[in-house]
DNA sequence: CCAAGAATGGGTTTGCAATCCCATAAACGA
DNA sequence: TCGTTTATGGGATTGCAAACCCATTCTTGG
């Protein structure tokens, strides 16, 4: 399906531990300096590899940036399936998942932003299945609140005409939004205030106490 | 301040004019293909200039680019101070805002997103000087959105607990993270829920009726 | 233990974008 | 009008990232 990877040989249990190695560097080399400020070669060094490996498990830069699209949708989707988080289906798991947000934020000085939105702004445009990657990993993580949202509704938190698609779109939105414009000027204000008016939308769904 | 321009040597009507051509094809090119996609050779070309004239008004690519961001910041803004849009002032305003968001989106086929989201999703942490221009750019933006909102408070379209520059901060998030959501899934839907949520919470800060 | 295949090292090649240079033509100001 | 400054043309140069290659050393399964 996908010309991601090189013409697939077995991997061996060391060659595996190499190959996500290497993923990790330049997953983090990459949050840190953008896609094109990060060279194969920088990679190279960090993960303590020589050339060739690189070819051996990625074949040319396009399918290592392809794989890292695919890890950070992962690992973006780990981070929101947190025990913290449970199932993102209450009110209070989504004041929670705000505030780790703003926290994490903050521990970076809102260097570096969302790692998967900040990958999907450098590469949408950049080639067609690198992009089906991105669209793919943001499908994912609406489910997941989608998932949520809907499983507030059928229990009765949520009124039956809130529509768990449409307020998953509010939510992931303000996030990726919140997210760039916090990263852009450095400071917590509009992440904060992005992310609790869209729970407050979302709140405005709630079903009438007792 | 800045050391955006080359030596800054007086120009001409000519040069000026030649000047925001090249500026102009930039723009664009780097709109449709991003920023590390675009080639200087690509912009000289479609400018219609020589090699050297690319030097002459603009000394590197660095500086090229920084002049990009204050170019569509600018752009960013005019659009937004369209007749159709008054000041931004009142719930109908916001809503012709949206509208005209999405059909933009729409007649370019969910490609390109937001020109200056675009260009701060690929250029923050590329560099101090450029990430300042941004961080002026949505600066300017949020004030424009927040003085409309002040106004509507001022006058009582909004009860006076409403925060002009929180409200700012949802609408102006909601429409960057919608605007990546769509451009990376081409789909209208994720733009069309995260501003109508985005209204609505404004919205929800009315002043009584009558 | 011994092939077969995988992992690794590191150097070479290649291609191209960015920058620089010099000469000529045009525009401007006094 | 004339000297000075700016605009333009079209290379030439340089620097570097990406891709390629071959030799060597490990791993692994039979």
């Amino acid at each position: 399906m996908s010309a991601t990877s090189p013409p697939a040989p077995r991997l061996t249990r060391k060659g595996q531990a190499t190959k996500e190695r290497i993923l990790q560097v330049a997953a983090d080399l990459i949050l840190e300096h953008g896609v094109h400020g990060t060279q194969i070669d920088d990679v190279r060094k960090a993960a303590g590899v020589s050339g060739s490996q690189m070819t051996h498990y990625f074949h040319d830069k396009r399918c290592l940036i392809a794989e890292v699209v695919a890890w950070q949708a992962q690992d973006n989707l780990d981070n929101h399936t947190q025990p913290a988080l449970g199932n993102l289906d209450s009110f209070a798991a989504l004041h929670t998942w705000a505030r780790l947000l703003l926290e994490r934020q903050q521990d970076r000085a809102y260097v570096g932003g969302c790692q998967f939105g900040s990958l999907a702004g450098q590469l949408v445009e950049s080639d067609p299945e690198v992009r089906a990657g991105l669209a793919d990993g943001f499908t994912r993580l609406l489910k997941l609140f989608r998932d949520g949202l809907q499983a507030m509704r059928d229990r009765g938190d949520l009124r039956p005409d809130a529509d768990p698609e449409q307020l998953s779109h509010v939510l992931i939105a303000a996030m990726q939004g919140g997210m760039l414009l916090t990263q852009t000027l450095r400071r917590p204000e509009p992440l904060r205030d992005a992310l609790n008016g869209a729970i407050a939308h979302v709140e405005t769904f709630a079903a009438a106490a007792e």
